[in-house]
Order: C-alpha cells, then sequence, then structure tokens
RNA sequence: GCCGCCAUCGUCUAGGGGCCUAGGACAUCGCCCUUUCAAGGCGAAAACACGGGUUCGAAUCCCGUUGGCGGUACCA
C-alpha cells in the first residue's frame, strides 16, 4: 500500500452547505485535520454546493462556526482564499465543462439524450428480469444525424443532453485503502455513469475528482459510505491521466439502534451539543476515540497529545455507535478540569439564557456566582445541568420536592429545626461562613446526642426544597443568613406538620 | 436481486499465530469514604457471531454461513 507520497500532504473535508454540520462529518473532518496536523500538511475546506435547491450561505456560516468551536482551523477554502481556489463548487463550473468535454475528445465520455422516463423504462425491465441495472449506452452508438435528431427533439422539451462517462469492460478496479487494504470491483458492475447534467451542473463522482486533482489532495480520508463511489471515481482519474491520491475509508458513526445518527436516535449535528453543554474539548477527545485508539489506551487525552500521537495506522474499520454516556462521562471529567473562573464563563451563559442570571452581572455578582458554580463542579456532566443544579440560589421563591418534604420533613424534626433556626440568627453576617455553620450545627447535634443527618436533611430539604445538594454548610454559606433563615420559617410556618 | 464493506463484553476498544485463565474505559452491580448528592478508592459480573479448514498451536490466516451497513440517481 502506501504510495510514496513525495511532497506536503494535503487533505480536505467537502461538506455540502444543506443544513447543519452532521457528526458524522464533523468526525470525518477532524480525522483529516488530525492527519493534516499530526504530518505537517494542509488542510482544505471545500463546499460541493452544486445542490442549487438546498445549498445556502447561512448554512456555509454554520458550518465555519461548527468547525471553530471544535478547533478543527483550515488553511485553504473559501472565506481564507488560497492557491487552488475557488473553494466553492458553484464557483467552478468552467473547470468541470472543460474537463468533460476533454472526456468527450478523447473517447471517454459521450451525449447521452435519454428522458428520465426512458431510463426509468430500462430500469424497470431489468428488475423485472432480475438483472443487475446497467444503463443500454443506446445513445453511446448514434450517427452524427440521430445525435441531431435527438438533441433537437430535447430542445423542444427544453432540455439538454447530459453527458455520460463511458466505463471500459474487463477491467478490475483496485485500490489499497488506506485503512482496510485492498479493495476491488470489476469494471462490468459499473453503468455508464452521468458526470454532467444538461444544464451544465457537475455530478459528484465528477466534481469530487476534478478537485481532488486540481487542488493536489495528496489523501482522501472520507466515510466508509464512499467506498462504493471509489471505482467510479478511478475511472476517471485514469480517464484524465492523473496520479490517484491515497484514499481511506474510516467507518460511520451509528445512533443507538445501530442506524445512521438522526434526531430519532440520539443528537446528530454538532451544535445539539454545544446546546446541551458539552465542552467542544471533550466532544473533540470523544470523537478522536471513535474509531482511533491511542498508543497508551487512555482515554483523556490533550487536543495536543491526540495530533502528536494520531496515526492512520490505529484507526479501525468497523462502525461505531456513539455512546451518549461515554460523552457524559467525558465531559464531567473536561468540566472537573476547569479552573473556578472558566467554569463561571462556560455556565453564565446558560444560567443566563435561563433568566436566573442578569445579562451583565456586577463584579459582586460574578463573584458570587462564581462560588455558586464551583459547588457543583464535581456534580455536573453538562453545562446545561448547572440550570436545574443551582436554580434554587438564584430564585425567590423555590420548588419543594413534595417527596422530599414529605420524607423529610416530618413532625418530629420541629425541634431541631426551630433550635437550628434560632441558633442561625445569631450569627452576624461576616460571621456568616462554612466553618462557624459547621461549627454551631455540629455542636447541636453533638450536645443533644444525635445524628447528624437527623439535623442537618431537614434544613437541607426546607432551604434547597430537595434531599440532594452539595455539602450543606458551603451551600447555607453561599446562599447567605437572608435566604437560609427565610425558608427556614417558611418551612416551620407551612411545610413541617405541628407535633 | 447484484456489487462492496464490516463482525471481540450492553457500548467504545486492546489484540496483528503461542505473552489470552482475552486487557482497559463507559454503563451496571456490590463494598469503602460520607450530613445528602456527587467525586474518589476497591471489587464483581460481562465478549472473541456460527461452521469448516491451514497450523504442533487461531480471537488473530483462508473459505463459507448468518447478521448489520452502504451502493446500485441527471443526491452528496
Amino acid at each position: 500500500m502506501a504510495e510514496t507520497q513525495t511532497g506536503p500532504v494535503r487533505v480536505r473535508i467537502a461538506p455540502s452547505p444543506t443544513g447543519p454540520i452532521h457528526i458524522g462529518n464533523i468526525h470525518t473532518a477532524l480525522f483529516n485535520w488530525l492527519f493534516a496536523r499530526k504530518q505537517g500538511g494542509t488542510f482544505i475546506l471545500r463546499f460541493e454546493d452544486t445542490d442549487q435547491e438546498r445549498s445556502d450561505r447561512k448554512w456555509e456560516e454554520l458550518i465555519y462556526k461548527e468547525m471553530r468551536w471544535l478547533g478543527l482551523d483550515w488553511d485553504e477554502g473559501p472565506d481564507v482564499g488560497g492557491p487552488y481556489g475557488p473553494y466553492r463548487q458553484s464557483e467552478r463550473l468552467e473547470l468541470y465543462q472543460k474537463y468533460a468535454q476533454e472526456l468527450i475528445d478523447r473517447g471517454y465520455a459521450y451525449y447521452c439524450y435519454c428522458t428520465p422516463e426512458e431510463l426509468e423504462a430500462e430500469r424497470k425491465a431489468a428488475e423485472k428480469a432480475g438483472q443487475a441495472y446497467k444503463y443500454s449506452r443506446r445513445c453511446l452508438h448514434l450517427t452524427e444525424a440521430e445525435k441531431a435528431q435527438a438533441e433537437a427533439k430535447l430542445r423542444e422539451q427544453g432540455r439538454r443532453p447530459v453527458i455520460r462517462f463511458r466505463v471500459p469492460e474487463g477491467q478490475i478496479l483496485a485500490w489499497d485503502d488506506l485503512i482496510r487494504g485492498r479493495i476491488e470491483t470489476a469494471s462490468d458492475t459499473i453503468s455508464d455513469f452521468v458526470i454532467m447534467r444538461g444544464n451544465g451542473i457537475p455530478l459528484y463522482n465528477f466534481a469530487v475528482v476534478v478537485d481532488d486533482i486540481t487542488m493536489k489532495i495528496t489523501h482522501v480520508i472520507r466515510g466508509e459510505g464512499h467506498i462504493s463511489n471509489t471505482p467510479m471515481q478511478l475511472l476517471v482519474y485514469q480517464a484524465l491521466g492523473a496520479e490517484v491520491p491515497a484514499i481511506g475509508h474510516i467507518g460511520h458513526i451509528l445512533g443507538t439502534d445501530g442506524k445512521k445518527l438522526s434526531k430519532r436516535n440520539g443528537d446528530a449535528y454538532v451544535g445539539d451539543y454545544r446546546d446541551r453543554g458539552f465542552l467542544p474539548e471533550a466532544l473533540f477527545n470523544f470523537l478522536a476515540l471513535l474509531g482511533w485508539t491511542p498508543p497508551d489506551g487512555q482515554e483523556i487525552q490533550s487536543r495536543d497529545n491526540i495530533i502528536r500521537t494520531f496515526d492512520l495506522e490505529r484507526v479501525g474499520k468497523s462502525p461505531a455507535i456513539f455512546d451518549l454516556q461515554k460523552l457524559e462521562w467525558m465531559n464531567g471529567v473536561y468540566i472537573r478540569m476547569l479552573s473556578r473562573e472558566e467554569l463561571l464563563a462556560r455556565c453564565l451563559p446558560y444560567l443566563q439564557q435561563a433568566g436566573l442570571v442578569e445579562e451583565n452581572p456586577s463584579p459582586e455578582k460574578r463573584e458570587w456566582i462564581g462560588r455558586v458554580v464551583a459547588l457543583e463542579q464535581e456534580r455536573i456532566r453538562t453545562l446545561a445541568e448547572i440550570v436545574p443544579a443551582t436554580e434554587y440560589f438564584f430564585k425567590t421563591e423555590i420548588t419543594y420536592d413534595p417527596k422530599a418534604v414529605q420524607k423529610v420533613l416530618k413532625p418530629e424534626c420541629r425541634p431541631h429545626l426551630e433550635a437550628a433556626l434560632s441558633l442561625l440568627e445569631g450569627i452576624t453576617e461576616t460571621n456568616w461562613t462554612t466553618e462557624t455553620l459547621e461549627k454551631l450545627l455540629d455542636g447541636y447535634v453533638n450536645e443533644h446526642g444525635l445524628k447528624r443527618i437527623e439535623v442537618f436533611q431537614p434544613i437541607r430539604v426546607a432551604v434547597t426544597g430537595r434531599t440532594a445538594s452539595p455539602p450543606l454548610f458551603d451551600t447555607l454559606a453561599v446562599l447567605g443568613p437572608e435566604k437560609v433563615r427565610e425558608r427556614m420559617r417558611y418551612a416551620l410556618e407551612h411545610l413541617v406538620p405541628a407535633a
């Protein structure tokens, strides 16, 4: 395998700007990017926007945004330019036309005047006969006169002929796949495929090859779905007399049902993960581990380390199911590694969007929010979880979990709550710290020979509305005397049944 | 139908003929820590799809079967 590649590595990712970028595409982009960065090569972004109906500049912008968010930067592309532009297929139309004409002139391609109806009929007939469909080639053998007549007829319908590639017979089309080894296909199984539409827009299998040749792509790394396209592309390289780049196909990423990832079986788009509070560094790490194993086997890998050790040799060939639970775990690990200031900065947008925090909090308020989120740092797995986890710090009126109230705020806790309240009322604002609080309440517990949980749990429920929270004294300390006392009074008045 | 790709614990995977009584991670379960929840520590359960070969020896090589996926477009 591995044709001796001389010169710098040039790889590309070529999404169609027809929607948000799919996780599978970003995974492929990541592997290309890693390969380029590891090899000191060039990573190119190109848009395959020949589907004029669905392509839109707004999707291009979104693709830029998602790629940047994940930290995948490109060296050449529609926005930054480069020596082999333009980087949008819609701006390269003359190029494809030129190459198509060349193929016709040299007998590698021919005009086809068949209508969709005629082709459909051929297809149906083949199916009925239990045969694999292949185009009949009736347009290949037309005389000049017949061609003129056919074209005239087509024009009447406002149509123009398409250009088909003439697939040679009896050839074995083969390449040494970078990650699967040798793959062969008989050219006889391939039908003469259309390379240009009547309107002058190229088709995928032709356009990619022209682009890859002219952009001097050295390595094509793409999803396994393209394996069956490769033989046709090989034919185009051959006809154009161009050198075939190294080609490798990585496995797809699947949803939990083993099907292509979609809204039905998980989130399919990069933006979904950002919105749900996944950190780009976590998603990057996780995605890298889908299909690739670091040599040291460690799961948590820094970006630099991944680049340094990335190797196509360690990329597997089977498809991988996207395991959200593992991503969540990994995201939790990354959240715990954040500094307090970073954590705050990352959580703030979620709190603001939820209406818990104002647009521009004062420095003092910011500092306080920092203390709030720090309490949840080792408890949340995604940034979005910070909202439900810390709600009660921000709201004036909190929601009490009925089950918690019923289970914990029983008549027998009343005396403890009352005693605790009066103790807390004796603390001055400046003395309201974790240490003081702990000393005071622990003192009460010991004095009366109680178990800590008997006193602490009722306070927790009274003050947070729930049975689970960060350590009680930290929670009380951050909550502040006012909210704590008020909620305890409220609980005593409305929630704890009389003894 | 035809062509092609893939196949190790539930999931991601290590493994490239003897080092495998098949290793790690997530998830699960148990124990410890503990004011709750987490985090952390320790431990358990859990896989080579099946059938033939090749070989002294196969998870590893070959063939077949089964299953999954992809293609079979004037989509990309």
